[in-house]
This record gives structure tokens, sequence and C-alpha cells, in this order.
RNA sequence: GGGGACGUAGUUCAGUUGGUUAGAACGCUGCCCUGUCACGGCAGAGGCCGCGGGUUCGAGUCCCGUCGUCCCCGCCA
């Protein structure tokens, strides 16, 4: 038999209660934690956000009650009366924090029963993710969820007060909005009262915040969902949040230095003190010393060990005369057997013609000169892992890398080296011990190209967007030699992960023509998918630049988590289904006739 | 689009070279227990071995397909 909640008002929450309140009547709510039946004395464990209190039913002082204690099960939402008693000081449980009373109950409701769930809260052992989120309502029930997300609200919310102090103003956007081909693929919304049209949901707030800094708004900021119909990873969600901002009359530094402050801000909400301004490395060292432009810093970057080979032990390697050698060390990894060398084998994803030697024992029975001389230039100590990544005879004749530093095989051999340094940091953590919580090494990437070349296109593509300006020094190179052109565009990383991207833009109209120019868009087509934009630029635009940062991998790494789900409360598996709502689902035909939509059946 | 891992009681897992009736722990149900807090004790219920084919005298185990979850590559201006 249920009971009803009444006018009866909780006094305290399950986490509140200490020695200093004993003597003083308290309601609770909550949930059934656990319950200890000894027979003539119950203990039920209530639970709520906060924490765990014990209540006790004593059949020899309140038979009936202690009989109702007896229909409790797990997850029952209950309320009770009681007098908060100090614990005899052999029963004190240090474990949890009101651990040195309990409620005497005096009177209990049981305001909601539960049906057996498929897991408890209080389980140890995860159950598999694919339960987890289907009965997510349980699943955030447990603590660490609940952890994560009192973390990403504390640090939203820090990061908004900083924001509005420094002199941002929050401003929506809207969701429903104009589909541009460019970029990611878009969610799109079908109108109804313009069948066969579509709104698209943003890829992020770009241009609308580019617009607000032409309407005069100067400081821009908003923690705003955004949409992008792409394949997922660990680190991606089709929507996700963003703490996108923008400012008037910047240079790069004036965004970093926004950046820099509210991070502190959020990071410190979350218990952790950080110290700007943080180091900044232009994209081109990136590749060339960790061949990833968000490196990792916790671990070492790669060693040029050309130098070190004879050039007839090389030739004998089969390594390509003109490409680097480089040595990536992993610190403190050991003795590997033959299965775990096999292992770095298929770890190793190969672009181009880089070439693999993960077996550096071999090579050092061969080449004992060189190999020590590689060990000593990248400091190896005789526990570290030491693998070589170089381009084979076969990478071809060689591109030249023209004005940029780095040449096509080059970036191959690089950016194949780059994976596998961070596939056996990963595969070696426990080892190296490198990855330590509270360990945050921020990092301003800087200097990225303008353009990138399409290969299959054959064209220029945009590497930021096609909004970014240029460097102004770089400005007469846009069509002599577009693969020279530097972007104001920067990246902020954290500990291997792209936090966030951004860029000073283009305010003038002459300046934008000739970007879309190079990116082999004609006038008219520029008109027809940004029009609107264009035209805006040429009512009296500011110079402007700003950001966005992802929230949730913020949050994912603060609260010390492998992936955006464990920090978003309802969240979508590989494939985009949303398991609790089953979401996507067919919709009638009654539906799409009124929208004018076909689905083709194959 | 491609590669890899996984799928066995409600849950987490074990299950040998294919061989009797598929096990354990936790949870669940009932009984006992007045100081536990991951309580304890006794008894019990609970299985389409993801699904569909195939090989075999015989399949949880081998093969093919398929579905689902996870990780990675491509993709993510």
């Amino acid at each position: 038999m249920l009971d009803f909640l009444g006018d009866l008002r909780r006094t305290h929450t399950c986490g509140a209660l200490r020695a200093s309140d004993a003597g003083q009547t308290a309601v609770l709510m909550g949930w059934v934690n656990r319950r200890r039946d000894f027979g003539n004395l119950v203990f039920i464990d209530v639970r709520d956000r906060t924490g765990i209190t014990q209540i006790v039913c004593d059949k020899e002082s309140n038979p009936a009650l202690h009989a109702k204690a007896g229909e409790l099960r797990n997850e029952y939402v209950i309320a009770t009366v009681g007098k908060v008693k100090l614990r005899e000081p052999n029963t004190i449980n240090k474990n949890i924090p009101t651990g040195e009373v309990e409620l005497i109950a005096e009177e209990l409701r049981i305001l909601n029963e539960a049906k057996q769930p498929p897991f408890l809260p209080s389980d140890t052992v995860l159950p598999n993710e694919e339960l987890r989120l289907q009965y997510r309502y349980i699943d955030l029930r447990r603590d660490a969820m609940q952890r994560n997300i009192e973390l990403r609200h504390k640090v939203a919310i820090a990061i908004r007060d900083y924001l509005s102090a420094q002199g941002f103003f929050e401003i929506e956007t809207p969701f429903m909005t104009r589909s541009t081909p460019e970029g990611a693929r878009d969610y799109l919304v079908p109108s109804r009262v313009q069948p066969g049209s579509f709104y698209a949901l943003p890829q992020s707030p770009q241009l609308f915040k580019q617009i607000l800094m032409i309407s005069g708004f100067d400081r821009y900021f908003q923690i705003v969902r955004c949409f992008r119909d792409e394949d997922l990873r660990a680190d991606r969600q089709p929507e996700f949040t963003q703490i996108d901002l923008e400012m008037s009359y910047p240079q790069p530094e004036r965004v970093w230095e926004v950046v820099e402050g509210f991070l502190t801000a959020g990071f410190k909400a979350g218990g952790y003190e950080i110290k700007p301004p943080f180091p900044r490395m232009d994209y081109d060292e990136a590749i060339r010393l960790y061949g990833i432009d968000k490196p990792d810093l916790r671990l070492p970057a790669f060693t040029p060990v050309r130098d070190c080979f004879a050039p007839e032990n090389l030739e004998t390697l089969g390594v390509h005369p003109g490409l680097p050698v480089i040595a990536i060390r992993t610190p403190k990894v050991g003795e590997l057997s033959r299965k775990e060398r096999d292992e770095i084998k298929t770890m190793f994803h190969t672009k181009g013609g880089a070439k693999l030697f993960e077996d550096f024992k071999r090579l050092e029975k061969s080449f004992p000169d060189a190999t020590a001389k590689v060990r000593e230039k990248a400091g190896a100590a005789a526990a570290d892992l030491i693998v070589l990544v170089t381009g084979s005879t076969q990478s071809g004749e060689l591109k030249s890398p023209g004005v940029r530093k780095v040449s096509p095989q080059e970036l191959a051999i690089y950016a194949s080296a780059g994976l596998l340094r961070v596939a056996l940091a990963q595969k070696y953590s426990g080892r190296h011990g490198c990855f330590q919580p509270g360990d945050f090494r921020f990092l301003w990437v800087t200097n990225f190209p303008m353009f990138e070349y399409d290969e299959t296109e054959q064209r220029w593509n945009a590497a930021h967007h096609p909004f970014t300006s240029p460097h102004e020094q770089d400005m007469d190179k846009l069509e002599s030699d577009p693969a020279a052109v530097r972007a104001l565009a920067y990246d902020v990383v954290l500990n291997g992960t792209e936090l966030g991207s951004g860029s000073i833009r283009i305010h003038r109209q002459d300046i934008q023509r000739k970007i879309f120019h190079a990116l082999g868009l004609t006038e008219a087509e520029a008109k027809s998918r940004f029009g609107f934009f264009l035209e805006a630029l040429e009512y009296g635009t500011p110079p402007h630049g700003g950001i966005a940062l992802g929230l949730d991998r913020i949050v994912m790494i603060l609260a010390g988590a492998d992936s955006l789900r464990e920090v978003i409360p309802f969240p979508k598996t590989a494939r985009a289904v949303d398991l609790m709502v089953d979401a996507p689902t067919p919709v009638s035909e009654a539906q799409l006739k009124e929208l004018g939509i076909q689905v083709s059946k194959n």
C-alpha cells in the first residue's frame, strides 16, 4: 500500500546530517539504496544525489513501522520522519560523511515502489553500456554519473560567470537555419509550410556570431548545441555542446587570453588549478615533432634519427634516401614478447609509403653503433620502447614541399608515426604512468595552413573554414602559392584532445572574394551559398574573430572519463541511436505526405 | 565505406581438443537473526548460450550470414 506525500516537507538531504544535528527531528526523502534486515532490527540506507543516511527501524519501539520497513525493496521511494541520533562509537561508519549519525524512524511513508531494476545504482561492477543507455534513468542515479553531471553544471556556470564579467553577452542563435554545403553533413528539418524545402540544424553558429559582430554586439558567447551528421567516436557525438564566442577588434592573443581565463575558471570549478598562459606551437612544428595537429605533451616527442645511421645501413634496411627516419620513444614499457611486438604491427596504419621497424632489438644486433646513437639521441632509458618509422624505398619520387616545410611523403611518415605514438601510449599507459589525473598539458597550435589540397576533387579546400583570415603577410601568395598561405587560425589542445578551434575572420569584402576565388568558387556560386553574409560584410564590418570549445570534452577530461557518453545525460550510440527513447524511427505516411517527402525503398 | 573486439541466468563472468543434466558470484523469492553498513545463515526460483542457416552421430564450442554494443581508419570546413 502506497502512501501520499501529503504536506510532509523534507528538512534535510540524505547527505546532510552530521553529529551536530543529533537530537533534532529530521524528514528525509529518497531511494532505498540497501536494506539490512536482522529480523527485529532493520537498517535502511536512504539515498539521494547528496549521499546516504542510515535509517533504523526497531520492532520493540515501533512494531507497525518495523513491519512496513520489511516491505521495502531496492529503489523504492520513501519518506521518513525520525530523530537524529548520535551512533554508539563502535557503530560509526567512517566510509560515509553521515556515518556518525543515524535516523531513528518514527514514521515511514512508501511514496512509490519499484520493479526489480536490471541493475542497481549501488552495484560495484558496471553493466554493459547498451543496458546503461537503455535504462539511462537508473544509470544516472549512480554516484559517478551524478558527480559528472554536477561537475558539468559547475564548469558551465563558472564559464558563463567569467565571460559575462568580461563583458560578453550570451545571445541565442537559431537552431532551424540554412544548410551550407561546406563542411560536415547537415541534419535537415523539412518545412511543412514550404514543401520540398529544408532547414538545417547548425554545425556551429559561425555566420550568426560573425553577424552579431557586424551588428555591434562586440563580445558574444553562447553555450550552445551543435549538430553534425558524421560518424561517431568516443569523443564525438552527433549533437554536442560548444562554448562559442566572438569578439571585435582582436589579435589572436586577445582571444587566447579570454579562453585561458574561462578555462582557468572552469577548471577551478572542477577542483583544479591551471596556470596560463599556455605554451604555443606552430602547426608545422607540431607535425614534425608529434605527427599530429593535437599533440599530447605528456609523452616524449619524436626524435629524428636519420643521421645516426650510415647511408649503407639505410640502404640495407630499404629506407628511402630523402625521407626522415624518426624514433618513437614510449617510456618504461620493458621487455616485449614476440606477440606484443607483432601487435605493434597491427597498430600501425601506414599512410603513403611509411615503413615501420618495430623490432628495435633486432636492429641493435645488426647495427649496434647506429642504434646506440639512436638511444642516446632519444634519451632512452633501458626499459624504454623504441620503434622507428620512415619512408620505404617504394615511396617514389619526392614531391617538392614547396614553401611548406613538410612534403606530402614526409607528412605520411609523420602522420603514421603520430598515430602509432598515441596508440602505444594508450596501450602501455599502465607501464609508463605518464597519464596522471590532474596533469593538464594545454597547448595552442597556431599558424595552420590556410588551404588543404583535395586530391580526389583536384582543388583547394579551406583548412579551417572559408571565412578565416589569412596572415596579413601572406596575402600576396593567395594566387601564386596557396599552400604557403598561413591562416590566422588556432586550436587549443589538452592532453592530445582538440578542445577547440578558432580564427580571426575576414572582415573585408575584397579579401573574402579572393578567398572564394582561391577555393575555386565563382562569384555566382559564392553569392548563392553565402549571399546574405557577403552582403552583410559590405555594411561596415569591424575586424573580428573568435573560437569555439567543446564543453563535453572539457568535462570529460576533468571527470577523468574515456568517453563523452559519461558526461552527457542522454547520449547516442556509435550508430547515432538513442537506446532509451529508441530514436530515430520511421514516421507515418501521413506525416511524410504533409511534408511532401517520399522515402525510397531499397 | 573498411578493420578489430565482444554477445551464455536479472547482472558480471567461467565454460578444456565438439561429448552426459550449461556453472559461479552478485541480485531476486521464502525462512532465521537487535548493531549492520558490500551484514550473516539456511532453502529456492531463474537459461531461445543474440538471431538465421550450415558442417557433424552430436554444436554454447567449428563455418557462413545477420543484428546489436564498443574501439579504430576513412569522414568530422
